[in-house]
DNA sequence: TGCAAGAGCGTGCACGCGCACGCTTATGAT
DNA sequence: ATCATAAGCGTGCGCGTGCACGCTCTTGCA
């Protein structure tokens, strides 16, 4: 038995000969640029379904000078940070989307500084691309900003979190609520369930909306439903002070030696990998979230036992790849909201992630 | 602060002029035709390597007339079995290889029958492709058919299965005894830990090598270590005869109720499904393998707790890719053997799989 | 009837590359 | 000195598109 790929050898010509007009009507029907009569606009499409055609995408993008020039607005990262693989995946998909002749420009923001990001807009707007991709920390300048975008005609879309009341063209990130729940499930799947320590992290960011709420929702909705006598311990670390963590974690637990149960619900979990490391108990269940280069450490050495996360690049690369395709041919994407697949990770699937 | 994408619109014009040579001397170095004074290769190469150029793909593909025809050697299927995610990967493998002009010829052998697969090989090897994937199953007739195509000059590669001491190019596939220990692992997971039923399949095919032997080693190999006083009860059932296989299970669990863990290590934990949902038991715990749509079924229905995959398209996609690259330009793979990461599928993390 | 305007359509060129062809100059044999 | 040979190099063409330009023929208005 064999198949073959059908090799599709169908130029613009063999649909211009079979409609019997020449390469520039088909080229005019094809873009829609008018100035063909209705009579031959159905000969051509006719021709077209007929022959199944479609432009060799090669040279197209040889033919076209046009370059698209899309703008992309993430928070800055040093590397081996979550933002890098964001965008490690925007720049694998400007490779994938070569046929195009895309132009894909990084402005990258200040987390802890919301003018940074209105500096950061007002550039993009200047430049006006094609489109912008953004994620959404700062709630009220990120719906500043889409206004902005919307008046100028100008199609946007998030990655990693949203504001769902925005008419963005599309989103691409995990579900959250859903995430948190996963994770709980995870934490809580051996044996007797005792209580549990929940780690946040103090932060001192003024006018940002808190991006872990609806995973730490999730998380504390499972274990409630599931596990209504459990009880959860909260406490706060700051994330770049780590004495004073794990001075908190040591004065907690000395307290609380019965809780064996930990998560993180931020992207944080190897802040704690210290004091793991130096307080080891065999009964101890870590839960963290995202697959940061130091989470993953800290899962291979057996501290943490399994981790909730999506491949961060693909997310990012899944965006652009979409959201181009989209802005380019004028169309609606197949579908707004894109939740990608959540990985489990666990030290024994940890190779070739 | 902006990063942007370097534009590169060094063509082979801008190489010439700074050698001070014409296109077409440059072009007989980068593709070392010969027929150029050593003088003049070294001045191109130092403005090719000053310049950094690279040819345009999209222009090379559409003057090169050439296709690169590759053969593909796999088992045949049905809509929804494990060969179809297989072939889906290699035609996603085909489109983003786009800027060659490649050609993937498929030749589907039946699995039960070991003349087929030479039939296609004869088949293969008389229309001479630039390199062949395929899988080892029937380990005798793989064996002598690498070896013609090693006295041919055609590489090949492997992909989800392998023979070790073959000279393949590269392979790309899951370490099977390491997610056959992962399976074991997620079985185990809940408190106390009882006997276990293994499922196998009555094979009659012949001279077939048992391809899941590997899984169910690391399997076995892994609840031997950890659970040293666990028995493990196999449990023989006919994969075309369902009723057979409900009596089998029926009879074992009526014997064995207090056997609450099950597990099949071949992908068709499907078969189960049956007895499952008629008999259902809120303590048992089951683990399957491979991600087809109807162990995907019985995941989400909940008869299943966990399945370990990989994902599959991907697998073959990959191995497509790199081997196709590898072949055309020559050049050694990064890495020979390339396991894919195992995913660890819950209902808890089903959706957009 | 004459003529401008515009609808409807075909053609030429450039995009960057691979490759066949053919030109010029050096080399060596007669 | 003459001429065949080959080394070393430049040029033209075509790959399939997108688009500017310009041609023909109809239409409407003076």
């Amino acid at each position: 038995m064999t198949k073959q790929r059908s090799k599709t050898p169908i130029t613009i010509f063999d649909v211009a000969a079979l409609a019997g007009v020449s390469r520039g009507t088909v080229d005019r029907v094809v873009y829609k640029r008018g100035r063909v009569s209705q009579k031959t606009i159905d000969k051509v499409q006719k021709a077209i379904s007929q022959l199944g055609y479609t432009a060799n995408p090669n040279a197209s993008s040889l033919a076209l000078k046009r370059e698209y020039t899309f703008a992309c607005l993430i928070p800055e990262f040093r590397p081996g940070e979550y933002w890098e693989k964001i965008f490690d995946g925007f720049r694998d998909g400007v490779k994938a989307l070569s046929h195009y002749n895309i132009k894909l420009d990084f402005h990258l923001y200040d987390q802890t500084d919301t003018e940074s990001y209105r500096r950061c807009s007002d550039e993009i707007l200047r430049t006006r691309p094609m489109g912008v991709i953004t994620n959404a920390v700062f709630k009220e300048e990120v719906v500043a900003f889409a206004q902005r975008l919307e008046e100028a005609g100008i199609p946007y879309a998030f990655v990693d979190n949203k504001i769902d009341d925005l008419d963005y063209l599309l989103y691409y990130g995990v579900d959250p609520y859903k995430s948190g729940a996963l994770g709980a499930f995870l934490l809580t799947t051996r044996c007797e369930v005792q209580d549990i320590a929940l780690i946040r992290l103090i932060r001192d960011r003024k006018h940002k909306a808190d991006p872990n709420a609806p995973r730490r929702h999730g998380f504390l909705d499972y274990i409630e439903e599931t596990f209504p006598q459990c009880r959860i311990h909260t406490l706060f670390i700051h994330p770049e002070q780590p004495d004073q963590a794990y001075a908190t974690l040591e004065h907690f637990f000395r307290e609380h030696p019965e809780v064996k149960h930990l998560a993180m619900t931020n992207s944080r979990i190897f802040l704690i990998d210290d004091y793991l490391s130096r307080n080891p108990d065999p009964e101890r269940i870590v839960v963290g979230f995202d697959d940061l280069d130091r989470n993953l450490a800290s899962l291979s050495n057996g501290h943490i036992e399994y981790l909730v996360t999506r491949h961060i690049p693909l997310q990012s690369f899944q965006a652009l790849t979409a959201f181009a395709e989209c802005v380019i041919k004028g169309t609606k994407p197949q579908r707004r909201n894109n939740y990608v697949h959540m990985d489990i990770l666990h030290r024994r699937n940890l190779d070739n992630y």
